[in-house]
RNA sequence: GCCCCUGUGGCGGAAUUGGUAGACGCGCUCGACUCAAAAUCGAGUUCCGCAAGGAGUGCUGGUUCGAUUCCGGCCAGGGGCACCA
C-alpha cells in the first residue's frame, strides 16, 4: 500500500483498466464515513456503519471512481459453481450478494405524456396493480420537486429516515401522490396513481415499480396506509377465488391467476411467460435480468493509498498522467492536521499542467481503496520485481494460488474484488486466467471474554483473576464485569500476550498447544487449560529418544523378530499415512491425535527390537517436525542424525504395513452390540455367522428363538434379526 | 422477515460411502514410587446400576436389519442479507 514501486505498478493497472472501459467515474449517491472522513464502498457498511471506523454512514452525492464490477455479474456468480475447494459457505455468501433475478422491464406511459420504466419480478401480477410508484431518487421525481415544495419537503423527509439504520424494517411506509397517472399497459382507460415511494430504491432496476398489494407485503402496507385496492390475482390451489382475500399478510406462494382476464386460471409461471411476451410483441417491454451487485466505489479521501493517476484539465476534461509521469508518488510532507483529506491541503500536490494541452489542470486527490492493493498482489509477488505491472509468463505458470486461506471477514469483501481483478486482469491481457483461488480454507478467529472496569473501561487479561464464575481486578480485588467472549482486539483489550507463555513453556509446545484441540475453521474461545499437558508431550517425546540407549545406528536394517516389533512398526506407518493425511487437508488437531497415539504405541512397545523402536521414533520425530521443529531437530540429532530434519524427506508409509490382515467384526442382536472378535480378512460369511451366534451373550438375547435374519457386512458387522 | 451453518461426556473435540458412539487431549478418581511433595508410571472415567443389564449424539416423528450420519416438524446458539420490486 506504501511502497511506490508496488502501487507505481498499480497505478499502470488502473490506467489499462481505465483505457478498457473498466473504470469510470460517476457522480452517485455514495456512503460517507463522517469518523474516516471518507467514502466507502457497499461492501464496506456493515448494518450501517463503517468497517473500519464503525461510524453511522451518511448519503452523500459525490462524484467519485468505480471500477465496473457488474460487467462481470453474471461471470462472477456463474463461476462460484466451478470453486470446488472453496467453502459452500463463502459461495453461497457471494451468491446473495451478486444477487441475480429474472424479471420484466417494461414501460407505462404517463398523463404527462412521459414514459416511465419499471422492473418486476412478477409480471403475472400485473393485473392487481394499484399504484405506480418511483424513488425519492428518480430523475422524475427530481423535475417535479422543482415547482412542487411540498414534494420537496417529502423527499428531504425519506432522506432523514435515513439508509443507516436496520431500522428500516420497522420503518413506516411513506408516500406522496405527484397527481400524475399511468396508463395499463393492457388496458390504457385503466389509470394508476404515480406515488412517490420511500421504499423504492433508485439504485435497483429502474428506481420504479407498479404496486401489487396482495402479493407484496411492502406494497400492501403501503396501499393499507393510502386506501389503495387490494386485488387478489393469484389463489392458491383448492381455493375458491371468490372468497379468497388477503388481509394483513400479501399471499406470496403459488397458484392459479384469477381477477385478470386473459391469464384467468393460468398457473403463475405460465401467466409471467405470457406477460412477458405480449408486452415484448407490443414493443414496450423485455425481459431482463437484474443483479443486486453494484460498481465498487474504490476511491478514497485519504491521504494513505495508492494515488490516482488522473488529472482534471478545465478544457480536456479527465486526462491520464502520461506513463513517462509515472508513477505519482504520494508527498513527504503532509500535514495530517487539517480537517479532510491533506493532499487536499498539500501546497503543490494538486498543481500540475495538462499532459494533452498545457493549461493549468488540477491532479486528483483521491487515492485508491487500499482493497485495490489486496485484489492483485498475488498476482504481482509471482514476479514482483517485474517492469511492468505482471510478468505474464511467471503469472500464468504459478497461478492460481493453489490453497488460498483467510478469515471468513473477507467472504464478500476482498474475495469478490481479487476475483473482478483477475477477470479485469485476463481482459486487459495481463494474465491468462479467471479465478485467483483455486482452493480457499477460512480459519476461524481466536475469541476471548473482555472485562470492564467500573469505569466502564476495557481490562486485560492479566490484570484480572478469575474465581468461580466471577472476576477480580488483581490490584485492588475489585470485582469487574465479566462481557461476552468476542474476536480478540486491541480496542476490547481481550488479548494474551504469547510471550509468558513461551517463555514458561517454549514456543514449540506453545505451536503445539494451538494446533492440538480445535479444527482451525472453527472459532476458539482461548484458554491455557489443556497446556500443561502439552509441555508434559513435549518431555515425553525427548525422553523417549534420550532414554533409548540400545538403538543400532541410524540407516540399518529393520528386524522384526517378534510380534511387538511388527505391532510397532504397523503403528509407525499408519501414523504415517494418517498423518499425512490429516496434514494435507489442514485437520492439525487430528494429526496431534496420530502422534500422540504413536507416542502411546512407542512407549508400550519396549519389547520391539531395538532396529524398530529406532524406526519408530524417527517417524515420531519427522512427523512432528512441521509442528514442534525445534524439538524435533534435537531430538534428531539425539538419535544420530547429521542432516536436519528440515533438509530430510517426508516419510513414506509401506502399504504392506498399514494394512491388517484381521478385522474386528462387531455382533449386534436387532442393532445392538452384543459381542465383538477378530477374524482374519476375508473370512467366509458362513463361518463368521458361526462365529458371530456363539457368543454366549447372543445366545442369551435370543432366548433359544431362531434368527429371521443374519445380515453380514463383510469386514464389519453382524447383524442377527429376531 | 428471508437464506445458511451448528448442536456429541465435566471440558476441547474424534467417528471413510448409514455399520462397535465418545479416538486423542484436558480435568477428575484410585493406586505405585517417595519420609513427604513435585515429576513420572499404572488403572479407571458418558449416565443409571453392586452386577446382569438398560438409556444415550438438542427435542420429536419417520425411513432402515442397523441412524451422530438420510428425511419431516420443532427448539436453541451463531453467521449472512435486509424495503432488491
Amino acid at each position: 500500500t506504501c511502497d511506490p514501486a508496488y502501487y507505481a505498478q498499480q497505478q499502470k493497472l488502473f490506467l489499462a483498466f481505465y483505457k478498457a472501459g473498466l473504470v469510470y467515474r460517476s457522480e452517485a449517491d455514495v456512503n460517507w464515513d463522517p469518523v474516516d472522513m471518507t467514502v466507502l464502498a457497499n461492501e464496506q457498511v456493515i448494518d450501517g456503519r463503517g468497517w473500519r471506523s464503525g461510524a453511522l454512514v451518511e448519503r452523500r452525492k459525490l462524484s467519485q471512481w468505480f471500477f465496473r464490477i457488474t460487467a462481470y455479474s453474471e461471470e462472477l456468480l456463474a463461476a462460484l459453481d466451478g470453486l470446488e475447494r472453496w467453502p459452500e459457505k463463502v459461495r453461497l455468501m457471494q451468491k446473495n450478494w451478486i444477487g441475480r433475478s429474472e424479471g420484466l422491464r417494461f414501460q407505462f406511459t404517463l398523463s404527462s405524456g412521459e414514459k416511465l420504466d419499471v422492473f418486476t419480478t412478477r409480471p403475472d401480477t400485473l393485473f392487481g396493480a394499484s399504484f405506480v410508484a418511483l424513488s425519492p431518487d428518480h430523475p422524475l421525481t427530481q423535475r417535479l420537486a422543482k415547482d412542487n415544495p411540498k414534494l420537496e419537503a417529502f423527499i428531504a423527509e425519506c432522506r432523514r429516515t435515513g439508509t443507516a439504520e436496520a431500522e428500516m424494517e420497522k420503518a413506516e411506509k411513506l408516500g406522496f401522490d405527484t397527481g400524475l397517472t399511468a396508463a395499463h399497459p393492457f388496458d390504457p382507460a385503466w389509470k394508476l396513481p404515480v406515488m412517490v415511494a420511500n421504499f423504492v430504491l433508485m439504485g435497483y432496476g429502474t428506481g420504479a415499480i407498479f404496486g401489487c398489494p396482495a402479493h407484496d407485503q411492502r406494497d400492501l402496507d403501503f396501499a393499507r396506509k393510502y386506501g389503495l385496492v387490494v386485488t387478489p390475482v393469484v389463489v392458491p390451489d383448492g381455493t375458491d377465488a371468490a372468497t379468497f382475500a388477503v388481509g394483513k399478510e400479501a399471499y406470496v406462494g403459488p397458484g392459479r391467476l384469477a381477477n385478470s382476464r386473459f391469464l384467468d386460471g393460468m398457473m403463475v409461471e405460465a401467466a409471467k411467460d405470457e406477460v412477458a411476451r405480449r408486452l415484448e410483441a407490443a414493443g414496450i417491454g423485455q425481459r431482463t435480468v437484474q443483479y443486486r451487485l453494484r460498481d465498487w466505489l474504490a476511491s478514497r479521501q485519504r491521504a494513505w493509498g495508492c494515488p490516482i493517476p488522473m488529472i482534471h484539465c478545465g478544457r480536456c476534461g479527465l486526462v491520464p498522467v502520461p506513463d513517462s509521469a509515472l508513477p505519482v508518488r504520494l508527498p513527504d510532507d503532509l500535514d495530517f492536521q487539517v480537517h479532510g483529506n491533506p493532499l487536499d491541503a498539500h501546497p503543490t500536490f494538486a498543481k500540475v499542467t495538462c499532459p494533452d494541452c498545457g493549461s493549468d489542470a488540477r491532479r486528483e486527490t483521491d487515492t485508491l481503496d487500499t482493497f485495490v492493493d489486496s485484489s492483485w498482489y498475488f498476482a504481482r509477488f509471482t514476479d514482483p520485481h517485474a517492469e511492468e505491472p505482471l510478468n505474464r509468463a511467471a503469472a500464468d505458470y504459478w497461478l492460481p494460488v493453489d490453497q488460498y486461506i483467510g478469515g471468513i471477514e473477507h467472504a464478500i469483501l476482498h474475495l469478490l474484488y481479487s476475483r473482478f481483478f483477475t477477470r479485469a486482469m485476463h481482459e486487459t491481457g495481463f494474465v491468462g486466467l479467471d479465478e485467483p483461488f483455486a482452493g480457499l480454507f477460512t480459519q476461524g478467529m481466536v475469541t476471548h471474554e473482555t472485562y470492564t472496569g467500573a469505569d466502564g473501561a476495557y481490562l486485560l487479561p492479566e490484570q484480572v483473576e478469575k474465581r468461580g464464575d466471577k472476576a477480580f481486578l488483581i490490584d485492588t480485588d475489585r470485582e469487574v464485569t465479566i462481557g461476552p467472549s468476542e474476536k480478540m482486539s486491541k480496542s476490547k483489550k481481550n488479548v494474551v500476550p504469547p510471550m509468558g507463555m513461551i517463555g514458561a513453556y517454549g514456543a514449540d509446545a506453545i505451536r503445539w498447544f494451538m494446533l492440538s484441540d480445535s479444527p482451525p475453521e472453527r472459532d476458539v474461545d482461548w484458554s491455557e487449560s489443556g497446556v500443561e499437558g502439552c509441555w508434559r508431550f513435549v518431555n515425553r517425546v525427548w525422553r523417549l529418544v534420550d532414554e533409548a540407549h540400545d538403538l543400532p545406528p541410524p540407516g540399518g536394517a529393520i528386524t522384526t523378530a517378534n510380534d511387538a516389533s511388527k505391532a510397532l512398526r504397523q503403528a509407525s506407518h499408519r501414523a504415517i499415512a494418517a498423518v499425512t493425511e490429516h496434514l494435507s487437508a489442514l485437520r492439525f488437531n487430528s494429526a496431534v491425535a496420530q502422534l500422540y497415539t504413536l507416542a502411546n504405541a512407542i512407549q508400550d512397545g519396549a519389547a520391539a527390537n531395538p532396529s524398530a523402536r529406532r524406526e519408530a521414533l524417527e517417524i515420531l520425530v519427522l512427523l512432528i517436525a512441521p509442528m514442534m521443529p525445534h524439538l524435533a531437530e534435537s531430538c534428531w540429532q539425539a538419535l544420530g542424525h547429521d542432516r536436519l530434519v528440515a533438509e530430510t524427506e517426508w516419510p513414506e508409509a509401506d502399504p504392506a504395513l498399514t494394512k491388517s490382515d484381521t478385522v474386528t467384526y462387531a455382533v449386534q442382536v436387532n442393532g445392538k452390540l452384543r459381542a465383538t472378535f477378530q477374524v482374519e480378512k476375508g473370512t467366509n460369511s458362513e463361518a463368521v455367522q458361526e462365529r458371530a451366534l456363539g457368543f454366549e451373550p447372543v445366545q442369551r438375547t435370543l432366548e433359544g428363538k431362531a434368527p429371521k435374519k443374519i445380515i453380514v457386512v463383510p469386514n464389519r458387522v453382524v447383524n442377527i434379526v429376531i
